[in-house]
RNA sequence: GGCUAGGUGGCAGAGUGGUCAUGCAGCGGACUGCAAAUCCGCGUACGCCGGUUCAAUUCCGACCCUAGCCUCCA
């Protein structure tokens, strides 16, 4: 399996520290609103990789957090005037049931970072022990000179580094590139006891300290959004290295590239913001999963109703082969051909999977022979599975309720089809093309196949 | 300015040193009462300029353009 690492800048063979468990942690959101679509991605994709990994090993142990200590959290929670948990536990339950609807399965662990204030205490002390942090006027900082390595994931060298932060420098920091371990809470402000006083965490620490606690000391995959390189892993690597006394972190780091909306960066400002909560209310979780495995997930992708309308008609084309293999029983112990599983696993190549996938949809259409199509059925059905899509019956597929409000229910269809049916026997054309007409002006296709007639909304 | 990733047919989007991506849309054909679905076929796509090579979209160099990151945004 080949995975391209950040850290190296190429596509590396996946070799794992421990082919028996295999560890792989993902930052998960930061819970004090509703996630978007470009939060979204990184589930998807990170879920695809999860699953093909199961697929090849034993045991994998995936860790996905939830980021409940925030001042943005904090914001939020006095804005509504009541406790940060009132807030992070509302918005985590709706990201686990968004994330849930677009198919994700749920990581082994999602840890909270309320839930490891010990460990991340503990992980402090022990960078102040050993010279990597300093506490300066109620925060504990790291110091980012006492780690040479410092900027191999982000390929920033110390120069670019302090150019960067020259804007805004804290006085008590000993260093421009220093960063935040632990800060003091006011008395308003949520804290917890420290040796350094009442505080809560920085923002990169809670990473370090959750992965060393479900993970160990080292990891085999992080993966996480392209943003997220810097500085959040270069700190996540700083700290958790310096803490484990020099040995590696995580050994290979996957980022996934940003989602723009129609072109443009989604951003508050203009207003483009995505929510999948949302979208969820106008389309098929499913078909928002394939539009974020349309693109390889390394390439940036836009979103827009074009790519929308696309990955329905995907769909369409891959149920609507099922649903001509719906009476035949999948052949037992057939899984996904290889090439599909070989795209997969080169890099999570979705989109050379995706045409393995229609390739197989292609086959099912021209099957005639009875075994042959159980064996497409079940590579196909196989094939689906490993990248979370076409596990419902085609006909449930297709009788979603539509987009367009206004359009008729199922049983007025079926009324009306009576009436076609009806006609058809007697060979009024006319009357039977009216009917199909208004159907389709009412956006209802009607399709006559040698079993009958039979439906799906437009 | 520094760093990183890109520029592929009407659109989306893989990939490759010399036959095919794939999907959508389009065109022609088969099938159909007509359609739809499905099947078959079609379109001289690889930013620009050089170089290496028998051969480059694919390797090398320059150039143009785009996007992201540069301290808390997936």
């Amino acid at each position: 399996m080949q995975l391209h690492n950040t850290l190296s800048g190429r596509k590396e063979e996946f070799v794992p520290l421990d082919p028996q468990r295999i560890t792989m942690y993902v930052c998960g959101p930061t819970v004090y609103s509703y996630a978007h679509i470009g939060n979204a991605r990184p589930v998807v994709v990170f879920d695809v990789l999860a699953r093909v990994l199961r697929r090849r090993y034993a045991k994998v142990v995936y860790v996905r957090n939830i980021t409940d200590i925030d001042d943005k959290i904090n914001a939020a929670a006095k804005k509504e005037g009541v406790d940060i948990r009132v807030i992070t536990d509302r918005y985590a339950a709706i990201y686990h049931d968004d994330m849930a609807a677009l198919g994700a399965l749920p990581p082994d662990f999602t840890p909270r970072v309320t839930e490891h204030l010990p460990q991340i205490i503990d992980m402090i002390s022990r960078l102040i022990a050993s010279g990597h942090a300093y506490v300066a006027d109620g925060h504990v900082l790291f110091h980012t000179l006492s780690f040479p390595a410092y900027g191999a994931l982000s390929k920033r060298d110390e120069q670019s580094l302090m150019a960067g932060a020259r804007i805004e420098i804290a006085p008590y920091k000993k260093h421009a590139g220093d960063f935040v371990l632990w800060k003091p809470s006011t008395a308003d402000q949520p804290g917890w006891d420290s040796p350094w006083g009442r505080g809560r965490p920085g923002w990169h620490i809670e990473c370090s300290a959750m992965a060393e606690a479900l993970l160990g000391e080292t990891i085999d995959i992080h993966g996480g959004g392209h943003d997220l390189i810097f500085p959040h892993h270069e700190n996540e690597i700083a700290q958790s290295t310096c803490a484990h006394g020099g040995r590696t972190f995580a050994r290979y780091w996957l980022h996934n590239g940003f989602l723009n909306i129609d072109s443009q960066k989604m951003s508050k400002s203009i207003g483009n913001v995505l929510l999948v909560h949302e979208l969820l209310k106008s389309m098929p979780g499913e078909v928002i999963r394939l539009v974020l495995l349309t693109a390889h997930y390394r390439q940036p992708l836009d979103w827009n109703d074009e790519v929308v309308a696309e990955a329905r008609k995907k769909l369409d084309r891959l149920y609507g082969a099922l649903r001509e293999l719906e009476d035949v029983e999948a052949a037992p112990g057939v899984t996904a051909p290889e090439a599909f599983v070989a795209a997969l696993e080169d890099d999570v190549n979705t989109p050379m999977a995706l045409a393995e996938l229609f390739e197989l949809a292609r086959a099912a259409n021209k099957a005639v022979d009875p075994a042959e199509k159980a064996r497409i059925k079940a590579q196909m059905l196989d094939a689906g599975l490993l990248l979370g899509l076409l596990q419902q019956a085609p006909s449930a597929w297709f009788a979603q309720a539509p987009a367009a409000a206004g359009a008729p229910s199922a049983d007025e269809i079926e009324a009306l089809l009576a009436q076609r049916t009806a006609a058809r026997q007697n060979k009024q054309w006319a009357e039977s093309d009216r009917i199909r007409d208004e159907l389709k002006a009412r956006g209802v296709l009607v399709e006559d196949s040698k079993d009958g007639q039979r439906w799906r909304y437009a």
